[in-house]
DNA sequence: ACCTATAAGTTGCAAATCGAAACCCATCTG
DNA sequence: CAGATGGGTTTCGATTTGCAACTTATAGGT
């Protein structure tokens, strides 16, 4: 298991949080997933994910708002918009691998739906914790979480 | 961009939705990650995230029921639960850790709330994808999706 | 025996959110 | 002018949430 600090809610666990209020409800990884596919357009999204349109409108103006998503015009009159990704929004990519990496071990029974494969060589990718200084790879039970910037020494938790 | 796979939502896209299907609420995702930092009482935990005690009651049974967490009696007489990480919880840390880099990236103005480092060296770690084959670093955009075993060429999509 | 405290829920009910279907608006095609 | 297309908004019943109060079980004190 992963040690980490104790927690003290208000300065920390806060990135979490903030995360969550963006892209914690049923659909908006979905949509995002279909957008990093190139599914940028309301009809395409509406009809590959079975989603009302309504909450579909709804999310993507959240995620508008939230500068995840911005709208593309692609046509003028009438002006439509495609809906692509921000800089913010591709960098939700990781999380997104990681949660299909998840998904994937534990909810299929033979091979993944999906596999993500380096484009250079076909090779099945895959994610991991490394250390810049060591240059070596890092398992869930060799990191310690500790504040930012608070010299804060975590009062060591015991392990289960 | 990553230049994924046209959708084909039957086949596809489950691993992301039976994900969802566990995950994919305000509170979870936050119980978890409280459970990875040793907060695995009732109590505890209903008074670190403020929490409605209803909705962490159903929350915690149903990360039970999808065999997420587990309950481990403590005490006897009368007897009471902690709540552990199983194998299929504790292998979503990489999924938590790119949640938390992703907040941490864009929801704090200065140093982030939490850095996770490597124990051994206290080096902050970072996330990559790797190839396995190459043994190098793999760029979001150097990637490319693929059914996991039907052997359909993806009609390439253009980027944006 | 009685009172209080601790731990972990459960229940009741009002308020917010969701979802399906219908409706609206602008424009292009025949 | 009658559809068709694309992208929504509105309406309204069903579901989910959240707060507060209640319950159960037990230990400790007086």
């Amino acid at each position: 298991m992963v040690a980490l600090a104790p927690p003290h809610s208000e300065t920390d666990g806060c990135s979490i949080q903030a995360t969550l209020a963006v892209i914690s409800d049923r659909w908006t990884l979905l949509i995002l997933r279909n957008v990093f596919r190139g599914v940028r357009r309301f009809g395409e999204m509406q009809a590959d994910l079975d989603i009302a349109r309504n909450i579909l409108s709804d999310r993507l103006s959240k995620l508008v708002e939230h500068d995840v998503l911005e709208k593309v015009p692609y046509q003028h009159k009438p002006t439509r918009y495609e809906y692509h990704l921000t800089a913010k929004g591709a960098d939700l990519s990781p999380a997104l691998v990681a949660l299909m990496g998840w998904g994937d071990r534990w909810y299929t029974d033979g091979q993944p739906p999906t596999v993500l494969i380096h484009e250079a060589c076909g090779t099945p990718v895959v994610q991991r914790l490394e250390c810049p200084s060591c240059q070596s790879e890092v398992l869930p039970h060799q990191i310690r979480s500790q504040p930012g910037f608070e010299l804060v020494s975590p009062t060591s938790e015991e392990l289960s």
